[in-house]
DNA sequence: CTCGATCCCTGGACGC
DNA sequence: TGCGTCCAGGGATCGA
């Protein structure tokens, strides 16, 4: 239940990658996306047949998973926002309907937080160091997952309860029709960014997609959405879809410093025009991009290109230091 | 309704 | 080289 050292597994540290181990810095709609269809490559069909556990703070009920995940299958898997939800088969020949939903389908709801990783790993390699789940699979390996910083989120779920969780949510920003979104954004007085991020509004959106599409639509992220033309809100409705469906099919953003032996990670963050760029040209007007906090997240964005309302603070730019920035001069691999 | 502050947590960046 | 400090960032929560 609580971070217990004796409870603790493995610390050992391997950074061989395969395709499907690639370090998403904050997944987001795109990442998880590819995160998604590479585990339903990986494991769909593979039945769980044990649990173990580590640190378990992030883990909604913990010993619910150590109950009911083995002996079941996985029989889908799908993304919901942020969310990755593993499909489990009813428990076999469990027929007992008297114990409400629990032999019935149910689903392990998974959120890769800021650092979360999942990826079916040979049993017997190493774990690597904040493993904090393993799920060991039919065929030899298990299915694990690691997160540094544990701010991600794992539950299982039974259909009813799942049902309630996914109500939260507001539409998948892929599937929304224009007048939903231009109707959704202008009939709120919050910022526009803001907007974006909240994934009761639009589910899936994170700080670089949100940035991105802003920058794309010539939006300032501080602007109120109740302010937004109906021309501007459709604009960005199209800068929001054409930018996520552009990342998932480069796999979404990683880190370049991650590229390394075979692993194939994503590719988008090569064509990040705001985001983490502050100080460098607009790729637009040449302006130099600047950053201010606006709905307590680093905001990138051209000042020329995206109008700040009145009384917007801009950061000072970091000094310009002997920034070369050399990616990591070699590693030893 | 909207906002800002606070907490969670760790690794990486930076300063000395 | 090593240590201390600061900070990011998704999301929940709480008070203003």
């Amino acid at each position: 239940m609580r971070k217990s050292e004796a409870c603790r597994l493995g610390e050992h540290y391997h950074s061989r990658c395969d395709i499907l181990k690639v370090l998403f810095p904050m997944p987001e709609l795109p990442e998880v996306e590819t995160v998604a269809r590479g585990l339903r490559q990986a494991v769909l069909g593979r039945r769980i047949l044990s649990v173990a556990l580590g640190k378990t703070d992030f883990i909604d009920d913990p010993a619910a998973l150590e109950e009911h995940l083995p002996g079941r299958a996985i029989e889908a898997i799908e993304r919901y926002g942020k969310f990755m939800l593993l499909r489990l088969s009813a428990v076999a020949g469990a027929n007992d309907n008297h114990r409400e939903g629990d032999a019935k389908r149910a689903s392990l709801l998974v959120h890769l937080g800021m650092t979360g990783q999942m990826a079916p790993s040979p049993a017997a390699k190493p774990r690597e160091k904040h493993t904090h789940v393993c799920l060991l699979l039919d065929d030899g390996r298990e299915l694990r997952y690691t997160d540094a910083r544990r701010f991600g989120r794992i539950a299982y779920l039974t259909e009813v309860p799942l049902e309630q969780e996914l109500t939260r949510f507001g539409a998948d920003p892929l599937e929304i029709g224009k007048e939903e979104f231009v109707k959704r954004i202008r009939e709120r007085h919050a910022r526009i960014k803001a907007l974006l991020l909240d994934q009761s509004v639009l589910r899936g959106v994170g700080n670089i997609y949100a940035d991105e599409s802003l920058w794309r639509a010539k939006i300032h992220p501080s602007q109120l959405g109740a302010k937004l033309t109906c021309r501007q809100a459709e604009t960005l409705w199209r800068a929001l879809q054409e930018i996520l469906r552009k990342a998932i099919v480069l796999r979404g953003s990683s880190i370049s410093d991650f590229l390394d032996a075979e692993g194939q990670p994503g590719e988008y963050q090569r064509r990040h025009r705001a985001y983490g760029r502050e100080g460098k040209n607009c790729q637009r007007c040449k302006t130099a991009i600047r950053r201010g906090i606006v709905a307590g997240r680093s905001s990138y964005f051209c000042p020329s290109c995206q109008r700040a309302p009145r009384g917007f603070t801009v950061l000072p730019l970091p000094p310009r230091t002997a920034r070369v920035r050399s990616p990591k001069p070699r590693r030893a691999s």
